[in-house]
DNA sequence: ATTATCTATAGATCTATAGATAATGC
DNA sequence: ATTATCTATAGATCTATAGATAATGC
């Protein structure tokens, strides 16, 4: 009781982040199997039994950092602001553009989520089903927002239409990430363009159509 | 000279694809990172020397993994038959399903690659670039194929079409791959579909629309 | 007393090589 | 002689813990 009252000294609490921090960079460069708390304590520049006094295990430890490293990750995504007025395919194409903008200029917490989803030895580190949480919620805030996109009549009419069109965002926008850090030197914010014509077309398209789709009944 | 005559014995020939086929099992599951001789020798019930003795090092030894894995990989892609008449949105959505079902029936090379590509140490692996070249021979097949459905006088009329489609083909089946790799349990071959559907509007798009692309003038 | 860090170390694992041994092909 | 494998091993790296030491907060 009243345990966090007794405030670990500050020293402690710097050291933690510092351990954190040490093993997200060489997480980051070198998967989770590659990474080593050897390494982490070289990089941090604290004894390894420091390591694991703050954190029982490298799983432990992984763990944190996905928590960590998500919250620090989260604060950088951009406000998602509707904009009354605004063609469909045009608030898309921005949202598509500051989505790629932001995997370029800070890809570290979605590149290590991603190695460790490829990375799959028998008995998963709790990092790795931590990320699939992380992604999963991600992509119903995508379903979210389609159903924003597409309107509520749409949606009563279409269960299946905004899961399945954040399903294809999300593939997609993967796809561009993984360019990205192939180093392919592709037009990035353009095709994010034209995955909002796409997009656009798709939704317009499926609404043409009967809902003849045999699995729309949630 | 004649050095391939003196036919080297055949178990020479078959130890060395034993340590090929525990590298390429151990990397899919732990990245390039975390495979070590030692893991290999045990798998493959040979000592480490006899890895030495067949490879330089880890990076000669991947870099032939990679070589190994990816022609073993593409005698299994399925032959694409252009089948005249079939609608250009029918022939997408049958390739497009291939892929994606090959991805999911033996994922084992693209994993591996998808994971070269996002480790990232300053020296970078032979087989990590090996993989890269590989992904740019892989997009550029698509662009031919685009090329193809597109027709000569498209082709010439907007140069950089082909190549932009083949780009968003190939991140939209990345993206799809990851999702399979994910464990997500989406409809895939729904997803293709849609894919195919998308990619059609695009294509029929960028046709309707003058060539106001600045960048088309290569 | 509690919290955090350090030194020291046992024992496992790993890389890479030296050098002995065996099998094959002339 | 050539090719392939083995045993043995030096030395590096790594995990995890025991136990000493220091700093802080009552």
């Amino acid at each position: 009781m009243g345990r966090k009252t007794d405030r670990a000294s500050a020293q402690g609490e710097q050291s933690r982040r510092r351990i954190l921090e040490a093993t997200f960079e060489i997480a980051n460069e070198l998967g989770y199997e590659g990474t080593s708390i050897a390494k982490v304590s070289e990089r941090c520049g604290l004894p390894a039994s420091s390591v694991y006094w703050h954190f029982r295990n490298k799983d432990d430890l992984f763990a944190e950092v996905i928590q960590h490293s998500f919250d620090a990750w989260l604060a950088t995504l951009p406000r998602w602001e509707p904009e009354p007025g605004t063609p469909r395919r045009e608030l898309l194409a921005a949202r598509l553009r500051a989505t790629v903008a932001g995997y370029a200029s800070s890809p570290e917490f979605w590149r290590l989520g991603l190695m460790l989803t490829l990375e799959h030895k028998l008995d998963e580190p709790t990092a790795r089903a931590r990320f699939r949480q992380i992604r999963r919620d991600m992509i119903a805030r995508v379903e979210r927002w389609w159903q924003h996109l597409l309107g509520p009549d749409v949606v009563a009419a279409r269960p299946h239409l905004a899961t399945q069109l954040a399903q294809f965002t999300m593939a997609a926008t993967d796809g561009l990430f993984i360019a990205s850090q192939a180093g392919d030197d592709w037009d990035l914010p353009a095709l994010a363009g034209l995955l909002a014509a796409g997009l656009d077309h798709l939704a317009t398209d499926a609404l043409a159509r009967p809902p003849a789709d045999p699995e729309d009944h949630p």
